[in-house]
DNA sequence: TGTTAGCACTCGCGCCTCCCGAGTGCTAAC
DNA sequence: GTTAGCACTCGGGAGGCGCGAGTGCTAACA
């Protein structure tokens, strides 16, 4: 059954200030604040409509009405606008994200608190991760006598380094062989190609210098599969700046959730992958039981072309989507700019 | 004033009993508990000595006494024994620990979680910082035409990398030329030795390499000074176990704190620099206003020879000291070993 | 037929009051 | 010096009360 459009301002305003005061809305309000030309006691009928249809809930006889998940649901996807941002507010920003970042890490975590700063929520991250992407050039580096920096470079342009210890010495013979074993036989294969099987051929082949081989290999494996995201939450103490979570044990819970990095790994890897865009779950859409009553809002951003990673807002049901959806995109686009710099392209 | 063996064995009754219940704890509940052989109007007489003399508090009238600072700082310096962990605890421990660690940002982030889940209390760590150290060598490995990584190793035997990306493409004479040149005039120097004036003619003295040098230097300065210490905090919510902080609003003063890195990296830097040992501050002995009723145990850790970062507990004020004591230092033996181990030393 | 005014009813919340009990300090007796 | 007894204090929880915001229904109106 559609709404008229008469529902549906009414439930965008109902919505709205729920969103901005936190308290059950009654009719009066509706009726005196948002100039509807309706009297409340039509507010008041066609709000017990939409109780019916489930957007609206009542949180007890003689309180106003709140918004549904449903009601949530119906807003970000039909009613809600875009919010724009001021121009202080977007001067801030354009002053934090021009400072000079060089590591990857550091500017994502830099960015996902400035998030947090502009729409007073916490902000989750996940760097990159990088699956299917190939082994372009293993390079290794002796420092010390037992002491080797490798250094991997894969066809996204990412390249990742480690320091790695032997238990030997080991001569730059010993390197050459390895380095130039690798480049014929691992060069433009991925994580799923290099078997096991294939493994134990490689270090048999290469008689003496097999261990070396060995944990140069890991290590390459290891970047190209990259499996446990890396994760990183800023502006935690933004959430106890919504009623919802004055509760202690509310709070409790969600720092609990929030503190494991695996939680918050697993909960983004269940977000976003469906498109390309800005994805939202409300309340028990996100499917993770701890965040029964927050609200996730996820975008992806790219790093190259085929590393993508995920930032994601964290608030209470009742967020400011309008606000926190425009921060995210307008974010988002800078955040992919600032990253290609980085890696001059 | 020296206090009487009978008010130490009281005092350290109160202590303990308000460690464990965060209540007020009155005569009665003493003379009951504690097999002390005295009445309760005896200890309560020694309770009103004891408040004289600073050691103890009214909450108010009717109430029991609890420990003042000063009462915590006597009862750590003098009365507090140490905690035996349980067979299971270190079972528990031991497990954690014995998984395989690869890097030392992730042991000590790990091992600051595990240290949180025996504490029951919130954990920060400062990664190692290296001031003092001096330049050994340098290297610039050419990964494509416009990048190279920068390897930075330094008399701590400590080694830092960055990818660094160059507007032109720079060619294999450039990169030994600058290599040598730095070579010969930055190895054995520490970031102090290394004046701008000095960088000036260094960069005039390489003419059209001068880019690139300045690129470089810039990077081996940054590894000799690095200023900003990095920071992890695991186990955040653990604070709000303590009824302490049910409060929302000191919760919410808390969290702000703990969110800015900042924040605990100033903190963290106050503190632990006088004895090589575990070094407690009590309430506003930590010279923060946000903690002023929180305590803080910190320990250095030392990787390999000049390194060394810290590693600290955060509880409310009625912390129980002695098993966070006893935890961190038992931790931080075993965290030797570990670093060591990585270090291949 | 849709809209509005009026009114009785509901119910959460804040406020006040009162009482209980834990704890103290003092005094007097041992 | 120690202990028992007692009057006093005061925080906190339980219960009662009234306010006010909000609803749903009915009846009148355009």
């Amino acid at each position: 059954m559609e709404l008229s459009q008469r529902k549906r301002m009414i439930l965008q305003a109902i919505i709205e200030d729920y969103i901005a005061t936190a308290e059950p809305v009654g009719s009066r309000n509706i009726a005196k604040n948002h100039d509807l030309g309706l009297s409340a006691a039509t507010i008041r009928n066609e709000m017990a409509d939409l109780e019916d249809m489930g957007y609206l809930e009542k949180p007890h006889t003689s309180a106003g009405r709140i918004p549904s998940e449903m009601g949530y649901r119906f807003y970000v996807d039909s009613l809600m606008q875009r919010y724009s941002l001021t121009v202080e507010e977007l001067a801030g920003l354009q002053k934090s994200m021009d400072r000079k970042y060089d590591q990857l890490e550091g500017v994502i975590s830099e960015i996902s608190d400035v998030i947090s700063k502009v729409t007073h929520y916490p902000t989750v991250v996940a760097f990159p991760r990088e699956n299917k992407s190939r082994l372009r050039s293993v390079r290794i580096v002796l420092v010390e006598e037992k002491l080797a920096l490798v250094v991997v470079v894969t066809d996204a342009g990412v390249v990742k380094n480690r320091q790695v210890r032997f238990s030997n010495a080991v001569d730059y013979a010993a390197i050459d062989a390895v380095s130039s074993f690798i480049s014929k036989n691992l060069v433009g294969l991925c994580a799923a190609d290099i078997t096991p099987a294939r493994m134990m051929l490689m270090y048999e082949a290469m008689g003496d210098y097999g261990e070396l081989l060995k944990v140069v290999v890991s290590f390459v494996m290891e970047c190209l599969r990259e499996d446990c995201a890396k994760v990183y939450i800023g502006g935690a103490s933004n959430i106890l700046n919504n009623p919802e979570f004055s509760d202690i044990d509310r709070a409790r819970e969600f720092f609990s959730f929030i503190d494991s990095r695996e939680n918050v790994s697993k909960m983004l890897s269940l977000m976003g992958n469906d498109s390309d865009d800005i994805s939202i779950k409300i309340g028990s859409e996100s499917g993770v039981d701890e965040m029964r009553d927050t609200s996730i809002v996820v975008a992806n951003y790219n790093v190259g072309d085929k590393l993508r990673g995920k930032i994601g807002i964290i608030g209470p049901t009742r967020m400011d989507y309008a606000r926190v959806v425009s921060s995210l995109e307008m974010i988002n686009d800078r955040l992919g700019e600032i990253l290609n710099r980085i890696l001059g392209q």
